[in-house]
DNA sequence: AGCACGCCGACT
DNA sequence: GTCGGCGTGCTC
């Protein structure tokens, strides 16, 4: 055989840059071996600088010139850092959503990672016991059995069987990594150091990547080292481990406690444990309170019996102690959370665990649909219709919808999981793509809440509260029972009015008025988070007959406290809980019995447990239902059920009070008489009349400048643009100015860009988002495209 | 995003 | 006479 010059590898590296394309680089030298693998990083040199990127492909030949082709200056990993799945979901992602490749993979990865840090160089110690050691164990040498029988062991160790324990473990040739000790028990740290202080044991620096996983304690419940490489984190954090927020302890714990099942979960549960090993959709739908979460835990017990890991997204940062505790109590396998709350350290560690397969359960918010695992066995998104899985800013992403394709191409089941599926959820269902698990009963057998309309026109009502609510109110203190009130504008007075001449306080950098706050008495714009102080007269006519216009969270707290004597109020909205630890002060002083009623927004409607509420009230439903946005009134509806869920969880039943000027509302009458899943039948038809989501899929182009004209004059080229090459099945609508149109002293507009079907918006977007990133206008302008918009704002 | 190149105003 | 404003263009 004669060897013949091959073609150098094209690198398609994907470079952190907001630019729609991928750079193509040569390998370090000619002949470079081993091959650089996909899913590699490497460092390269970009323009004038270098930067760290991830090889997204390999290719044969490159577009552009050879003698304009840089080489790769240094390959970061010999393995692939990104497996080919993972690859696979973040390039899909970067097309569908339409954003830039680099930013995509550079945005989700851990921070270092992103900076060229390599988790196999950590350092990885070994514990072993010592000549002195061996000799006061003086037990069973070298085995790494229960350890226990050792407990009568020599004088240095009477009356510490943990250190002995341990100390029996570390009889092993070669010593034990801090996971074997962590296996064996949660509180390891104090007795190995009492160990090395007494000249027991001692600590050995082994070289990188041998298998153990220097991690920041927790348990581990499969010590193995299934994965590609062991390494791992600690940065820092060692010391402080234990006392992070990954770090409960499972193992005493494990299988304790465990609930019975009721027909519809058992039901649930062998739904989906036959479903194992297969791509396999279902809606879990469950009324709040019907034991959605024991059902979870059920199928996730299985999958990790099985070899296999759990991927659980929830909402929000707020809900994850009460549900990662939940897990780690009834789990006997290593759990592990993935949010925005973790430091740099603990994130790398989460994030390498699920890679390489220490971790059995990840629970996370939206961002750990990007984790790479080792062995997934199930997809978990609870609380699926929540807007927080939808990325807001950036990459605007979809969890769920990630979630869906990634479950899909590891060929293992997805459960979208909620007391109100989305209306799209639902549509899937009718359609026969997704299958439909209910859990329509409460466990336990709460009868579930009575929800009454409150008509408010002309009835007596002062801030916010009717007769019938301050009655109910009175009962419900009477009873020594808990009552929530939900208003969805935090402060005191959202207008400040001049009653002379008319004028109001409003932003000067925004189309907004500013919001009264009490506390601080400051004017204050919940759009860009301007303050001032208030005026005392009005700066048009000098009136000082001021009035503060409306309801906020601080004016019904207060007036509730000087209508009913000797109630105990609490807010719950962003200001309330800003400061660390508020939150978690406000619900323990709602168990504790030391609260009436907590007046709060949204935010209150989230999975937080409270058994003696037996009293929910919905202010001001109105605004839920004349909404700009198409999806308000199905939102409207979702914070109803949610709400009402909230109520009457223990044996006693709840009551929900819905104050409205337009009780006979058809939508609100219609999920009154005849529940959620007519109310979605309901709007489905109309979505299918107006040719709405899910029976047309949209993407909103928004631009913003701080001159007035800029957003609208690129936005008319960019409707030109679409307008001269035509797509079939694609209109393009606008420009028109954002509903909001200055806010945060910028000018913004929007087109709206309506197709068919998913296909064709898919056909249509990437040609046209490559010219509009050529167009002149483009560069005088802050623009973004939103595929799937969830606000159109 | 960086970073440089490139032409037009008020300062050592 | 220079320092520097941010418009424009490019990065394999």
């Amino acid at each position: 055989m004669r060897k013949l010059p091959r073609p150098e590898p094209i690198l398609q590296v994907a470079v952190p840059v907001p630019v729609r394309r991928r750079f193509d680089y040569l390998p370090p030298q000619p002949g470079w071996s081993p091959p650089v693998p996909p899913g590699a990083r490497v460092r390269v040199p970009f323009g004038r600088t270098s930067a760290v990127g991830v090889v997204v492909g390999i290719a044969a030949t490159s577009a552009v010139d050879a003698s304009r082709l840089k080489r790769v200056s240094e390959v970061i990993d010999i393995e692939p850092l990104l497996d080919p799945a993972t690859l696979k979901l973040l390039v899909w992602a970067s097309g569908y959503f339409q954003h830039p490749i680099g930013e995509v993979v550079a945005g989700t990865l851990p921070r270092l990672l992103r900076l060229g840090r390599t988790p196999k160089a950590q350092r990885s110690v070994r514990y072993a016991a010592t000549v002195a050691g061996k000799q006061a164990f003086a037990g069973p040498p070298g085995r790494e059995g229960a350890g226990t029988g050792a407990s009568a062991g020599a004088g240095a160790l009477a009356g510490a069987p943990v250190q002995a324990r341990l100390l029996g473990l570390m009889l092993a040739g070669g010593g034990v990594s801090e996971a074997v000790l962590a296996a064996e028990h949660s509180e390891w740290r104090r007795p190995l150091r009492a160990l090395i202080a007494k000249g027991l044991a001692e600590a050995h620096d082994e070289p990188p990547h041998g298998g153990g996983d220097g991690t920041t304690g927790g348990p581990a419940g499969t010590a193995g080292n299934a994965g590609v490489d062991g390494g791992a984190n600690g940065m820092g954090a060692d010391d402080g481990a234990g006392g992070t927020g990954a770090a409960g302890d499972s193992n005493a714990a494990g299988g304790a406690g465990r609930p019975g099942l009721n027909a519809d979960q058992q039901r649930a549960v062998d739904a989906l444990r036959t479903a194992l090993g297969r791509f396999r959709p279902f809606v879990l739908e469950g009324v709040t309170g019907s034991g959605k979460t024991e059902v979870y835990l059920r199928v996730i017990e299985q999958v990790v019996a099985g070899g296999r890991q759990a991927l659980v997204l929830i909402p929000e940062i707020g809900l994850t102690p009460q549900l990662l505790a939940r897990f780690h109590a009834r789990l006997s396998c290593r759990v592990e959370a993935f949010h925005s709350g973790l430091s740099d350290g603990e994130r790398l560690s989460a994030w390498s665990h699920a890679r390489n397969g220490s971790a059995d359960v990840l629970v996370g918010t939206r961002s750990a649909v990007f984790v790479p695992l080792a062995r997934p066995g199930i997809f978990i998104v609870d609380e699926e219709h929540d807007l927080s899985f939808k990325q807001q800013d950036g990459f605007r992403y979809s969890a769920r919808d990630l979630a869906v394709v990634r479950a899909r191409d590891a060929g293992a089941p997805i459960v979208l999981g909620s007391a109100t599926p989305s209306l799209e959820a639902v549509d899937n269902v009718r359609r026969g793509r997704y299958r439909l698990l209910t859990l329509p009963r409460r466990a336990g057998g709460a009868a579930p809440p009575r929800i009454d309309v409150v008509d408010l026109r002309s009835r007596p009502f002062d801030s916010g509260l009717s007769d019938v609510l301050v009655e109910a109110l009175e009962q419900v203190k009477a009873r020594s029972e808990q009552a929530l009130l939900f208003i969805n504008r935090r402060g005191y007075a959202p207008l400040s009015l001049c009653h002379a001449c008319g004028w109001v306080a409003q932003c000067g950098r925004c189309d907004a008025h500013l919001v009264f706050h009490r506390g601080d008495e400051r004017l204050r714009c919940h759009h860009c988070g301007a303050e001032r102080v208030p005026v005392t007269e009005c700066p048009e006519c000098s009136s000082r007959d001021l009035r503060r216009i409306g309801l906020g969270t601080e004016r019904v707290a207060g007036a509730l406290e000087s209508r009913i004597e000797g109630l105990r109020v609490v807010r719950m909205d962003r200001d309330a809980t800003r400061r660390r630890g508020a939150l978690e002060a406000v619900l323990d002083r709602m168990h504790a019995g030391e609260v009436d009623v907590v007046v709060g927004t949204q935010m209150l409607a989230k999975g937080h447990h409270f058994p003696n509420v037996t009293l929910v009230a919905i202010l001001d439903a109105d605004g839920g239902l004349f909404g700009v946005d198409f999806r308000a009134t199905e939102r409207m509806a979702q914070l109803l059920l949610q709400v009402a869920g909230r109520a009457g969880r223990g044996d006693r039943p709840g009551r929900v009070l819905l104050q409205t000027h337009h009780p006979h509302h058809p939508l609100l009458r219609g999920l009154l008489l005849h529940g959620y899943r007519k109310f979605c039948d309901a709007a489905l038809d109309e979505r299918r009349r107006t040719r709405l989501p899910p029976y047309a899929s949209l993407a909103l182009v928004r631009a913003e400048a701080l001159e007035a004209e800029a957003p609208h004059a690129f936005l008319a080229d960019a409707a030109r643009s679409a307008d001269e090459c035509p797509s079939a099945g694609v209109s393009v609508l606008g420009p028109v100015p954002s509903p909001m149109e200055r806010r945060a002293g910028r000018y913004r507009a929007q087109l709206l860009v309506d197709a068919e079907s998913r296909v064709a918006m898919q056909r249509f977007l990437p040609g046209w988002i490559a010219e509009l990133e050529a167009l002149a206008s483009a560069r005088r302008v802050r623009w973004s495209v939103d595929v799937d918009p969830q606000e159109m704002a």
